[in-house]
DNA sequence: AACTTATACAACCATATGGTTGTATCAGTG
DNA sequence: CACTGATACAACCATATGGTTGTATAAGTT
């Protein structure tokens, strides 16, 4: 069973790079339920071969898809894993907010008392 | 109170090339918790003003971060509905990986009578 | 009003990106 | 082995990106 004890620190720039771009992002959709080499794939884009096996190759740079051979063709998979690296980090951000919502409570709840004492103006350097 | 309706159909091309730089990711980071300027922000990039504050720009046409005037600072706020719009993207695409998933136990239950019945060979175009 | 602080923006440069066409390789098939 | 199908890759081009410096504007401060 194989089983990667933790990939070392994901390097995120590839990875959203290769989201943002729409052919790129279809090609991940397709290739998380499809079984398709990358000529098949191809036949879905307004371009030319080559640029769709550009797309490919950034998209398995980023380790957004594998590929494997399947007779003469190269079928493209969709690796699950790069795509939670990458939300995971979205979770994370979401996080800290939630985090900053609750210190911010907290502070209106401690200065809940103080209201209409004359706290009023703010300083702003 | 304000409720926006449903932004139309988001642009995921500037949301996810704003995150793919190391520089911006940390921005969006700060600016979730801190209430900093853009000058601020910049001391803490190896970087000129100008840089950082091209980068604010790529991060607010993404809709990733919103500015507001307090005193002479533009503060730089992370605005977490454009966060969720990337991450409802990948939750999509897990999703997807499950219902395939889903799928492909309920073809091999389908199948399991037929095992040692001959069907091996597989047709590979 | 003059000065200072914070920000914006234009012009410029080097490199990266997304597309093209053409050529090379590589695995099945007759 | 010759042929075809599928992929890879190099060379090229136009435009985008990430950095720089310099100048302009806008809001507080004295």
């Amino acid at each position: 069973m194989v089983v990667s004890v933790q990939t070392a620190l994901p390097d995120f720039d590839p990875l959203f790079a290769a989201l943002a771009d729409h052919t790129r992002r279809d090609i991940v959709r397709r290739a998380i339920s499809a079984e398709e080499g990358v000529l098949e794939l191809a036949g879905h884009y307004p371009m030319s071969f080559a640029a769709v096996q550009k797309h490919v190759a950034v998209l398995e740079r980023a380790g957004l898809i594998t590929k494997r051979r399947v007779g003469r063709r190269r079928v493209v998979r969709t690796n699950l894993e790069a795509l939670l690296v990458a939300r995971r980090l979205l979770d994370q951000y979401e996080e800290l907010w939630r985090a900053r919502i609750d210190r911010m409570n907290e502070l209106i709840a401690e200065t809940a008392g103080a209201i209409d004492t004359g706290a009023k103006k703010e300083s702003q350097r």
